[in-house]
This record gives C-alpha cells, structure tokens and sequence, in this order.
DNA sequence: TGTACATCAGTGAACGCGCGTTCACTGATGTAC
DNA sequence: TGTACATCAGTGAACGCGCGTTCACTGATGTAC
C-alpha cells in the first residue's frame, strides 16, 4: 500500500461517491471532495474517469442496476398480470425510499445526458424494459386485439406514473406513509384506488 | 431614470429571476447573474431581498400562487366529486407541462426551506389545501362514517399522486404524451384506468 | 420658501470559497530481449 | 537473469471561473421646521 498504484483508486472512488450520494444526494458529489475523501490528489479521478459526468454516469448506472434488479425479482413470483403490475408498483416505491438519492440521481438533472453514456442508456433502458415488459406482456398476449393491446400499453404508463408520484412525494416528505401499516400495503392501496367509483365503495374496511 | 433610485429594482429583479427560472430552471438563478442582468450593481439586490433564498422565496410564492389558482379554477365547474378529481389531475399536470421550470421550483430541493419563509409556507400549504379540500370534500359529507372519510382521504393521495407522477415523468421526457391527442384527454385517461380490472375490459374505443 | 438633516437605494471593491480541469512531472510496474 | 525502456497511475501546482456576501461609501429623496 505505497503511495503509487495501490490499484484500487477506481473502487475506492466509486464508493466514496456511493457514500457521499447517500449522505448528501447528487448536489453534494464534488470531484475535488471525491479525491479529498478518497485520499488521492486532485488529478487523480481523472486517470480513472471521463470528469465529472464520468463518475456521475458511473454510479447512475450501478442504481439503475439495482434498482432492474429488485423490479425484475418483485415481477417474477406474482401469479397473473395485474398482481404483478401491483408487486411492480411497490417494489418501485420501495426502492424510492430506501435509496431516495439513488432515486433522485437517475430521474434528476444531475445525471449525466443518456447520448453521451451508451452504458447509462443501457442501463436505463434496461430498467425501464423490465417495467414495460413485465406491465404490457399480458397473460394471453397472443389473443389480444390492437386496441386490446394499445389499452395494456396505456395501462403500464399509469402504472408507472402512479408508482412514481407516490415515490416522488414519499421522499420529498408531501405524503408520509402511515406508521401503523407497512409500506407496501399502502402503496397497494393507493395504487389500487378506482377514481371513477363513488367514495363510499372504495376499498372499506 | 437616473442610476439611483429607479425605484422599480425589486419589480425588475423578480422579473428577471421569472425569465431565467422560465429559460433554465432553477439551477441558473444566481444572485449576481440576476443582478447583471438587471443593470445593477451586485450588491443591489440584498437591499431588496434577504439574500439568494429570499429572492427563490419570493419567486416560489408567485409560482405556488400561480399554480393554485389554476388548480382553483379547474375544480370549480366540474359537478360532482369524481369529475372534479379528475378536472385536478388535468389542470395539475397541464400546469407542470405549460410551467415545467415552475413546477421543479416549487416541488424540487432549491425551494427554500419552508420554515424559514412564513409566506412561502402559505403558499404551499394554500396550493395543497386546494386540492385537499377539493378531493376530500365529498358531495354529502356529512353522512359519512368514519371508515368512508378515511377512504375519501386514500382516495386524495391517490389522486395527487398520480397526477403528480403523470406530470414528473413528462417533464423528464420519460412520458411522452401522443400528438394526436389533447394532453387532458390524455391525463384523464391514464388517471381512471383501474389497474385491478383484466386488461381488455379497460376503456376500449 | 429655504434649509438642515435623516433615511433610503444604489455603488464598487473586496473576501473567501469550492469547483472542474489541465499540465508537466515522477515514481512504480511490466515487458522485450 | 539482468537491463533498457515503455507505459501506467499518481502528484502538486496552477488557471480561471462564478458564486454569496459584506463593507464603507455616496448620491438622491423626503421631511421637519
């Protein structure tokens, strides 16, 4: 572990910037502070990433991993499709609120453009694919009409819009979830709710 | 309208911060930007604001104003308590579309803190009481038990959240809504679609 | 009506900060022969 | 096995930037008498 090449630089870097993007989220990611924290001169990141962004796309692109991944494995036990747009809803909300800076990263202005990082693009596509895949593939695919079809498609855009503002709001405090009830169950809830029915026959207890 | 005393510096700097906040966002307000812009001296502006966050302050308060009396108005026509959540989330998210930058503003992390500025916090909480007492009021509430207010309150977050979902991905470009519809058919649509129903039973044409 | 004075709204210069990035450099490592 | 050399991964210093904020100041305005 001398002063040169101790290897390692490149991990080391990534996770401090894991640790500074929990703590603080993207705005506090700074490459001078990375290098500081990391224990290597101010040059040094540079050997190792494209700037800046470079390091931004690095650590977007291992959440948006993880976050196909804990969709992918929420999509895989449910029986049918619309428990499976549920499980998919929730897991999506989950995953807001216990990386909410993970979360913000790859939906904010601080990630770097998608054309310049064909590994975000991938990365985000591939996340999006799984929701798309797992929301539209319906159960008996093959009999379905075009408008059958265009209404599946329209029905994963809901179910994503909805997962969405549910996270967005949960982690920016708007809505809190409440303490006696867990937060899958709730966001079910809320996902399940049928606008158009009169109140009193929404889901009662 | 000699250098001093044009009187009109605190008019002219809000405007200036509506025009970059309209261009740019949020991220591009600075201080001394909006001061050179405005044709005043860099220090002008701490005469007229309590510093940066007073003049985000001032500006969030007219966006959340702005943003509440379009909500107001879109509730007041419909007729009963289900079309008037629905004429919410349209107007919701047409605000967000037509004033994107707006809308980060006042939902994003450069908003000021709430509990530091009174006014702002008023704004807010007025904006949210709108669509609050729109959603929960019900037609007949006074008959209701305590298991349908409970209800009729799920069914506002429900609400809120989708239109806010609705409007955050299509500001992020994740959404984009068909050009051969108008974007309220198009939001009324994707907020009534009842994920709990088999898919070809969903609003076929 | 004129004048002394307080107050207000602007100025210009400076402080100190952290940032992204570049540069010529040097120490360590690996490789060809 | 030993050695010359290329390459790699780090250094430290500097450039230039824009930022928020403060300070003592000064010109303009309004007011009391």
């Amino acid at each position: 572990m001398g002063k040169y090449h101790h290897g390692d630089v490149r991990n080391v870097l990534l996770q401090q910037a894991e640790n500074i993007l929990t703590d603080e989220g993207p705005a506090g990611l700074s490459l001078r502070r990375l290098a500081r924290l990391t224990g290597v001169s101010e040059a040094a990141p540079y050997r190792h990433f494209d700037g800046k962004d470079g390091i931004l796309a690095a650590v977007a692109i291992a959440a948006f991993e993880r976050f196909a991944e804990q969709l992918e494995s929420a999509a895989e036990s449910p029986p049918n499709h619309e428990e499976r747009i549920m499980a998919l809803g929730a897991a999506y909300v989950q995953f807001a609120v216990e990386n909410p800076q993970h979360f913000r990263l790859i939906f904010g202005r601080e990630r770097p453009p998608l054309d310049q990082y064909p590994e975000l693009r991938d990365a985000a596509d591939n996340a999006f694919d799984v929701l798309q895949r797992a929301v539209t593939s319906v159960d008996r695919k093959a009999e379905m009409t075009l408008a059958e079809a265009a209404s599946a498609y329209n029905r994963a855009l809901a179910a994503w819009s909805r997962a969405h503002g549910i996270a967005m709001l949960v982690i920016d405090g708007m809505i809190v979830p409440p303490a006696d009830q867990d937060l899958s169950s709730f966001v079910l809830g809320l996902l399940a709710e049928d606008l158009t029915m009169p109140v009193n026959s929404t889901k009662a207890p």
